[in-house]
RNA sequence: GCGAAAGUGGCGGAAUUGGUAGACGCGCCGGCCUUAGGAGCCGGUGGGGUAACCCGUGGGGGUUCGAGUCCCCCCUUUCGCACCA
């Protein structure tokens, strides 16, 4: 045991890589290839968990992996440092949330540290700082000149728990994405950021994406949810009010024989003023109203309605249709009003039935039967010919879609459009710790954005947090109490904050520049760094973060900031970190604790058996077993390493001449074989877990040969190949083990850092076998493996294996009809 | 319901993408060392069979000289989306 003692070798090098700054980078060095490897920033919840441990790991292993293949690596962290739990923490035990915040970090800090991975410490920032903040607020003001940044009323999600209105991204079936509480709908006066502009160029880039994961770009698509179709107005029977509906399908409109409205359908009210049926119509949509989202909008909610006692008129045939209002119409989606088409819509045949209403056939297929209303038993919803739809009889219906679109378009009741399902995002938070809005509300100005030069519009400090009614600013006079920008006279602060992803979306951008002071960063100074290389993070990221952070950047684009249109080159997305088949919670009583681990065995068994477990991209459970046998692995190479580099040639020792044969021979070609695979997988493949075990194997091939050892030169060249092996080990184990490679890398006699050494280059002429093993196949089931010279050919393997025994046998009075020969590999007798 | 991914020993997982299935690690079995060991070292370990051999990558078909890998159908699991007009 006393050959490796962790904590005692991990203190130390950490404190050396520090002295000699190893993991700084200052300027961009012009004769080198930049990469930035970037990991998702921690909120500073209070102390790591093994998820960030397992992301931190990968990531610096890649850029560890990176660096000594002498590129010049940018790898750094920081803090995504503002945040409900933090206001949580301050209403429920009294402490301030800055302070909470500065503490967690400073935990998680030394963590890291602990962990040594290889950051740039100097670069490191925490977004709740004002230095940070300000430029979130800077951005908002450029976005509001620009239009961007806009403010209406809406009616939004909102949690109850929480306290705030959330984005439609961060509600998750009905629930809140952070408390899992239910969600309601209220409406709110809100700051939008206008992403729906970028709709279409967040959609179209996704190809161009090509190294990121097929999973997270298809989510992304079917988030933005674009569908192309017609939006068409229906006047109101006796009435000025016109109601427009999107369809993808305008070529069945002369079946649509009701309107159905959401409940929260902004005509609604006019349209009710007057009818009979007004009290029923009011009590089912208190009732619709009142519920959350979740069960709103569930499965298994049965699909009701209410007629309105209203009729539309449609445009294309003049018919008067009802309007009934349906909780199956959904209000962010086209523009909360549908024209129902039962025969060829699904739900709307479902209603239909339910109410007694109208169906009818507007679409015949194409080779069958007029469709009869009376015995569908559910709607055709395929293209056929269109019938009963006046002059565009007879048309293919795919092809009439276009056609009546453009009908629509000439009598001006409707015109062909494209709808998107991502919305607006809305940006304001009802909460304390956030970056605040920089805008002021003036009674005469309206909201008044404030001016650059005042700038940060700094978070009070003194605040009390009861938890209730609403934003904790609003209750500081100091705060909101100020003068218009522009007329000067009295005026109020807004009194919300950011969400919290608008601080995610461009961190990675200022850890180029972290302290500008005069702007966000100085792109000049950034972009040999842009795209980021590799951006590593969990997948429930993919519709919220990863959507923000690619719109902020065309808008900073936009903006004349950045010369880029995506951030990101290549993305990563971890599997999760189990223990005995479950997701850790405390709730279940089976979190494992990083600093429990490091304290029992060392950082670099932890870091080794994250990689090794599990291919990274996969989920991984936590196995105690396994971790110790990671820990054996590195104490029997730390023990051998001690054992034998005195009998070993001194470093840097010239490569013996002549050729090598015997033991030397193989073990060399081992050596340089685990360099490539290693490489291979390290590299292009990022599959993390085989590298380990090459190098676990190459280990496995030297340990025999060391009893060998100690009797002088015997002109083998053994110790030679030796000191290559276990110095090619020590190489290969700096991205996993850093720590332990730095210090056997020492006990060989080498005296600079092992993470400045080059990465080793596999030498083809060594790692070609001159001898192979070749399978020999009988009509595809396996017969001998016939050892042979590499590179013999057809004639000489089928000679060696008619000699066979085993394969002669098989071959004994068969005729043999066909031979394949894969050289080197394989020859299958086909007999009959 | 729709979409995607995955299914290989007792377990985590390999297989350089159509050519020796089970690398590496865990666990287990045997041995050595030891007063003792939850330490260390050596050997074994897919299943069946005394053996020659036979069977084996969720199930069933197919393509091929040859399939864990390719094609079709089905089952299971996980993850996304879930009335998107």
């Amino acid at each position: 045991m006393s050959d490796y003692d962790p904590m005692a070798v991990e203190a130390r090098w950490q404190a050396r890589w520090d002295r000699a700054g190893l993991f700084r980078v200052d300027d961009c060095d012009p004769d080198r290839k930049q990469y930035y490897c970037l990991e998702m920033l921690p909120y500073p919840s209070g102390k790591l968990h093994m998820g960030h441990v397992r992301n931190y790991a990968i990531g610096d292993a890649v850029a560890r992996f990176h660096r000594m293949q002498g590129e010049q690596v940018l790898h750094v962290i920081g803090w995504d440092s503002f945040g409900l739990p933090a206001e949580n923490a301050a209403i429920q035990k009294g402490e301030a949330p800055r302070r909470w915040t500065l503490e967690n970090i400073a935990t998680m800090r030394s963590q890291l540290q602990r962990l040594g991975l290889g950051y740039d410490w100097n670069r490191e920032i925490a977004t709740c700082l004002p230095e940070y903040y300000r430029w979130n607020q800077w951005f908002f003001l450029r976005m509001l000149e620009k239009g961007i940044a806009y403010r209406t009323s809406r009616p939004l999600n909102w949690c109850d728990s929480c306290n705030t209105v959330l984005a439609n991204e961060q509600v998750v079936s009905g629930r809140c994405w952070r408390c899992d509480s239910p969600v309601a709908r209220r409406q709110f006066e809100q700051w939008f950021l206008k992403i729906t502009d970028y709709a279409q160029e967040l959609l179209d880039n996704l190809n161009g994406l090509e190294s990121w994961p097929e999973k997270v770009r298809s989510m992304q698509q079917n988030w933005i949810g674009r569908s192309e179709g017609a939006e068409v107005a229906f006047a109101v029977d006796g009435s000025d009010l016109k109601i427009r509906v999107f369809t993808t399908r305008i070529d069945t409109i002369y079946g649509a024989t009701y309107l159905a409205l959401a409940a929260e359908h902004p005509d609604i009210p006019e349209l009710i003023r007057d009818v009979a049926e007004r009290k029923a119509v009011q009590a089912f949509l208190d009732e619709q109203l009142a519920r959350n989202l979740e069960d709103r909008f569930a499965d298994t909610a049965e699909k009701q309605g209410v007629f309105t006692g209203r009729y539309a008129v449609n445009p294309f045939s003049g018919e008067k249709v009802p309007i009934w209002i349906g909780n199956f119409v959904l209000t962010d989606v086209g523009s909360g009003a549908i024209m129902s088409v039962p025969a060829h819509d699904e739900r709307d045949f479902a209603f239909a039935r339910k109410y007694g209403l109208t169906i009818r056939p507007v679409v015949r297929p194409v080779d069958g039967e007029p469709l009869d209303p009376a015995t569908m038993e559910g709607a055709f919803s395929d293209y056929g010919i269109a019938c009963t739809s006046g002059r565009f009889d007879g048309l293919h219906t795919e092809a009439a879609g276009e056609v009546m679109g453009r009908h629509a378009e000439e009598h001006g009741f409707g015109k062909r459009t494209v709808t998107y399902r991502l919305k607006d995002w809305g940006i304001s938070r009802q909460r304390y710790w956030g970056t605040p809005i920089p805008v002021i509300h003036c009674p005469d100005c309206g909201p008044v954005g404030v001016p650059d030069d005042q700038l940060p519009v700094l978070l009070p400090e003194e605040i009390e947090f009861s938890g209730e009614g609403g934003s904790p600013l609003a209750r500081v006079p100091s705060f909101v109490e100020t003068s218009c920008p522009s007329c000067q006279g009295p005026a109020r602060r807004d009194t919300d904050t950011m969400d919290t992803f608008v601080d995610s979306c461009w961190y990675y951008f200022r850890y180029l520049d972290p302290r500008n002071g005069d702007q966000p960063f100085d792109w000049e100074q950034a972009r040999s760094w842009f795209p980021v290389d590799l951006y590593i993070g969990g997948v429930e990221h993919a519709t919220m973060h990863l959507i923000y952070t690619r719109f902020w950047t065309m808008m900073m684009r936009d903006l004349g900031l950045v010369d880029i249109d995506e951030p990101v080159l290549r993305l990563f997305t971890q599997g999760m970190v189990n223990k005995d088949g479950f997701k850790m919670s405390k709730s279940r009583g089976n979190v494992v604790d990083p600093d429990d681990l490091i304290e029992r065995y060392g950082a670099d068994t932890i870091r080794l058996f994250s990689l090794f477990a599990a291919p990274p991209d996969r989920g991984l459970d936590w196995n105690e077993a396994g971790v110790e046998g990671c820990h054996r692995f590195l104490t029997r190479l730390a023990r051998t390493v001690g054992r034998v580099a005195s009998h070993l040639p001194a470093s840097g020792t010239p490569e013996p001449m002549g050729e090598c044969n015997g033991d030397t021979l193989l073990l060399r070609r081992k050596t340089h074989q685990t360099i490539a695979r290693v490489t291979f997988n390290l590299g292009p493949r990022m599959h993390l877990n085989i590298p380990v075990s090459a190098i676990m194997e190459l280990v496995n091939t030297a340990t025999p040969l060391l009893k060998r050892l100690g009797g002088g030169d015997d002109g083998s060249g053994l110790p030679w190949a030796l000191r290559e092996c276990f110095e090619t080990v020590a190489l290969l184990l700096t991205p996993f083990a850093p720590h332990f490679a730095e210090d056997i890398w020492e006990r060989l006699g080498n005296r600079r850092f092992i993470s400045d050494a080059a990465w080793p280059v596999a030498r083809q002429d060594l790692m070609e076998e001159d001898e192979v093993t070749v399978v020999v196949q009988v009509n595809g089931k396996l017969r001998a493996r016939l050892t042979v010279a590499a590179g013999v050919d057809r004639e000489v393997a089928l000679a060696a294996a008619r000699e066979d025994e085993g394969v002669a046998r098989y071959l004994d009075g068969k005729q043999l009809r066909k031979v394949i020969f894969v050289p080197d590999k394989l020859l299958n007798l086909v007999v009959g």
